[in-house]
DNA sequence: CAGTGGTCTAGACCACACC
DNA sequence: GTGTGGTCTAGACCACTGA
């Protein structure tokens, strides 16, 4: 049975704050909500058309306020199901100064990591890859796609493209791309990582259980081996609400000079 | 005077691609408009109201469809003016395994950097200042912020804390905050940064130039004297659009470990 | 099934830019 | 002024969830 409109805590103290547009002030009216306590993790809004109702207010006007609070990683809406707020989880630290595997990682901090396979074939090389890894037209490559799990939390997508000339058989990799790699004597000496955030797709959103436009943090590798030639080129994804990455530099004494 | 909906370069083949809800459609009719070069960099939309009588549209659908593409930067609107194509700055590439300054960062590269003042002053520290610079409670701090601007483009926001211990005169601070705390005697031996992807807030989406929500960068950065001591707690925000972080690994024998 | 969010419409008025 | 985007309304129907 559900709560009825005026039994719902929401509605105690019910005065939108002042100022700017209605859909601002019922966004702020929200937020204050859940930072006053009045809505905890994971609890259950008043649906669209009762916010609406009670607030006299129009539902696209009660949507507005809601989407933006959803795109912000705030509230978290099911379809046919509710509005809900969202339960964040903790966040993840990951040392930028390290080239270590994400099941590396994750072990050392005692997470239960599991990764599911979105593509492990040969296809033919796109531009990108070809300039990426030095490839001559045309070529294959091996595509290696994972996406990374902490327990049930989705965190990361991990998209690497190699050479068909150094990853034959794409199936055979198992949980480390890296062992692997090792094992057939191709050992990357050197790697240059390029951060970057961008907002997610709606494909990659919908494998990490993230709203369209989400901020990301988007990570190329470029890996070489001692020839100089380039063995991988990853494009990973990095959920931004659950990841950091730290970085620690130690200055000598030559001003902005990183020393270890 | 104004172009007829009939010439406008948009309408010669007005076709909206099939398949899933009218405001993805007419999204992806507008980013196909640009890829394929009908739109180019800077030119204008037909107004919203032409877009929605012409396409049988209702007005909040076509502003859905915009407003989405506003959001990841690829149109860019102007109140009481127009929607316009956005005009892409080139992107900017930093260093993460040096600790240069933003001045220092440019220059190498031959770009114009002004920046301006958005705050340099003492003030009541906050419980998170007072947690990042092991302050007890109660104490001042002085905080130095600047927006970053390399000729006309925004490209960041840096806001400084330090103990006002450290830095009783914020106001003497010119444009280099490392160089000011050096000739004080404070000069930091190690620095922790911390990156992450995060949306813009409203107020700091102004000052950037960008639509509230866009993907920005976050780094925070705090850096210790030999003494272990916190010196300096320094968060600031880098266009995700204009900015990558390039970090360059050397891997050693011991797999996984950065050797330089 | 009833209730939820997802999409869409046809209007309206306001605030701002440009002439 | 006229034309633009910014906000807002009162409906409607669809698609999905869960009892």
């Amino acid at each position: 049975m559900p709560q009825t409109l005026d039994q719902h805590a929401l509605f105690t103290g019910l005065a939108l704050p002042p100022g700017g547009p209605l859909y601002l002030r019922l966004r702020r009216w929200i937020e204050a909500a859940i930072a006053g306590g009045a809505l905890g993790s994971g609890d259950a809004l008043p649906s669209e058309r009762d916010l609406a109702k009670r607030l006299d207010l129009s539902r696209v006007t009660v949507r507005k306020a809601v989407q933006e609070l959803v795109r912000d990683c705030v509230l978290v809406q099911r379809h046919g199901s509710g509005t809900f707020v969202a339960t964040t989880p903790p966040r993840v630290e990951q040392s930028l100064s390290r080239l270590t595997s994400f099941a590396e990682d994750m072990a050392r901090r005692g997470m239960p990591v599991t990764s599911f396979w979105l593509e492990r074939g040969l296809a033919a090389a796109s531009p990108e890859e070809m300039a990426a890894l030095g490839l001559a037209a045309p070529s294959q490559v091996a595509r290696i796609a994972r996406l990374r799990l902490s327990g049930e939390l989705p965190l990361a997508i991990e998209r690497a493209s190699l050479s068909s000339a150094i990853l034959p058989d794409p199936q055979a990799v198992g949980t480390s791309l890296y062992a692997h790699l090792e094992a057939r004597g191709h050992r990357p000496v050197r790697a240059v990582q390029r951060i970057r955030a961008v907002g997610i797709d709606s494909a990659d959103a919908q494998l990490l259980e993230l709203p369209a436009g989400a901020a990301v943090l988007q990570i190329e590798r470029t890996s070489f081996a001692a020839s100089g030639a380039a063995l991988e080129f990853t494009r990973s994804i990095y959920r931004g609400d659950t990841y950091d990455f730290v970085a620690e530099l130690s200055l000598g004494d030559q001003h902005g000079e990183l020393r270890k």
